[in-house]
DNA sequence: TTGAAAGCGCTAACAT
DNA sequence: ATGTTAGCGCTTTCAA
């Protein structure tokens, strides 16, 4: 039995099908309207040029239908068959958290700008999922929905790590390297060696040489360490003199100014802008005139820096482009997997303002 | 013939299905590893409490195979069926291009922040998509991608309009009111007038009377005109003499100060930060001092409020809130779909700093 | 309590 | 050049 009632050659009994559709036609009455199958019809509205195979004359009356009827293609359906679906998803749980697109920080707003941007690019859209709201990043992972994900994390939980490794969806990571086993995954980072080297480059410039480096020992993980070691790695290099003592590791800020003092610093670099607001303001009330007395560098050059009194020097993650590769380089994962795992790192710059000055 | 072919009972011989499958396990294999139909695993695991009617041993063993297999319930499928996605799709086209989260102003970025606080809360996904990628809105508003739409839109097309008429699925467009005809569509706005209405009370409250209302006259559309309109409405009720001759409509700056001299003028409030930011660079060229000669008020109070010499006192609409009341009217209007289309107006608060003075 | 069938809308593979 | 079949993974009848 012929499934389509209405085919008989010339006879447009479309009607006939359901009369009461909600939403758009589909490729079946399309094809009822115009007396081909829907598989004319997907060939003409949707077949690649290259094996279309189909008359002018039916394509003419295929199109004419799919006009008539406002047929549009449900994109739910083909990418259950493709399993294609031009979707990435973008998760962005922090601590317990989501991340914030206004508020103090530029962070997440400019990394947004810059995956949009990748992904449209590329002809895919872009996803907010709920991490928290029991939909995990492992449901995200393999709902179907994503051709794959990109993750921006700012802690790294052992067992997230082991989610990363055994990840099937192509995947990119901000803010962390990409573990070293399991394929098919990115990470995006700043280089923050290169950004604690022109930190220093510019104190040394202003004649500084007693540079510290100053962080909240609570944060001595993921980037915090990453960005301390860097300090250590380049004051070495530049010829510092026993960099390791001229840490300032804090648990309250009463504890940094007797600190500065008895290292003699007359520059201190800061983990992140955060930090160099507490620092800044601490010393200031200790009498310290800053820059005068002290110059101080943050890092990530967040928008408050502006609103302190100096403004905030302070190195900055080039947070659009990094978004940019990341949607980039999972658009790359998506359409040409690799086996290996790999890494984009990518040169921060140091935007002057108002709290460094000559020694 | 039965198509599972390994439903023998207590024969698990899930693993011929197929050796090489990509991606999660399916109902399926799950199923036949459990030794029961697909539907009873669809009962077990996605059932709603009230008809599972399926034995306690049987779940158990359903359940046990879902998590060897680490079964996974694929969105897409289910969506197809069910025609429920749990996605809200946001359009965010601006005259020809997409609004940016980052840079001068927060307007997106704070939106946004509202409407994926709402989305989240009633468990939706957000999806941005690419408006010029050949994906119009009426792609979009049909592939059955999305539950329901948001359109952030600052310009009215004829052409949108009827768009927005004919919409088939729920629809929140912020910015503009929802068009009279046309059900389960709703519009999210701030309240001009009364934004309009504390700025004039606050430049009253300093003791002027001789208050001006500045625009450029390529922006009279769309929301400049209905914040003009919103102050010559306030300052009539307000008992100020003769508003339409307090209009400052220009084309260049220099037209400024000959109008505001010419008009007497001792306050101006702007239909915007950018246009106030012109005004007060341009005045202040040419002598006058703000706020001590003249004051004067925009309306976004964008970031860079703060960055302006002296900073500019604004009026601020509720940008995270009127997200959030997006985000949760589209949710009411795909549950509870509604006839008539309406609006909601939001309050707007006034943010004093420093280019409002005493007369 | 459990299972078979059917279909959401689409299209590749295989006929004709 | 065009049509039939089958199936992506899911769930809701309806039947046993």
């Amino acid at each position: 039995m012929n499934r389509f009632v209405t085919f008989t050659p010339g006879v447009y009994s479309y009607r006939t099908m359901s009369a009461e559709k909600r939403g758009p036609a589909t490729v079946k009455q399309v094809a009822a309207m115009a007396g081909v199958s829907p598989t004319v019809v997907s060939r003409v509205l949707h077949g690649k040029a290259a094996g279309i195979r189909v008359s002018e004359q039916t394509a003419i009356r295929v199109r004419e239908a799919a006009k008539t009827l406002g047929y549009r293609r449900n994109a739910l359906a083909g990418s259950l068959r493709d399993r294609k679906t031009m979707m990435l998803g973008v998760i962005h749980g922090v601590d317990d958290s989501r991340a914030r697109f206004s508020g103090e920080s530029r962070y997440f707003a400019a990394l947004m700008d810059g995956i949009v941007d990748g992904a449209f690019e590329h002809g895919y859209s872009v996803t907010l999922c709920p991490k928290l709201q029991g939909q995990g990043i492992e449901d995200a992972m393999s709902d179907g929905r994503f051709d794959g994900l990109i993750w921006y994390r700012s802690t790294t939980l052992p067992e997230e790590k082991r989610i990363i490794q055994e990840s099937t969806l192509p995947l990119v990571v901000i803010h962390d390297p990409a573990p070293a086993e399991g394929g098919n995954v990115a990470g995006v980072q700043c280089d923050n060696e290169q950004g604690i080297g022109i930190a220093i480059d510019h104190l040394l410039g202003l004649g500084h040489t007693k540079i510290g480096f100053a962080i909240e020992s609570v944060y001595l993980v993921g980037e915090g360490v990453l960005r301390r070691d860097a300090f250590l790695a380049v004051a070495k290099r530049k010829g510092i003199p026993d960099p390791e003592n001229q840490l300032v590791y804090f648990n309250s800020p009463s504890e940094l100014v007797p600190t500065i003092k008895s290292k003699g610093l007359t520059a201190v670099i800061c983990w992140n802008d955060a930090t160099a607001a507490t620092v800044l303001r601490t010393v200031q009330q200790n009498g310290l005139r800053v820059p005068e007395e002290l110059s101080i560098i943050g890092f990530d050059s967040t928008i408050f820096c502006d609103t302190l009194t100096p403004p905030l020097t302070s190195v900055a993650q080039p947070l659009e482009t990094m978004g940019m590769e990341a949607a980039k380089a999972l658009v790359g994962l998506i359409e040409n997997p690799v086996e290996k795992s790999f890494n984009i790192v990518l040169p921060c710059g140091l935007d002057i303002r108002g709290s460094t000055a000559k020694v």
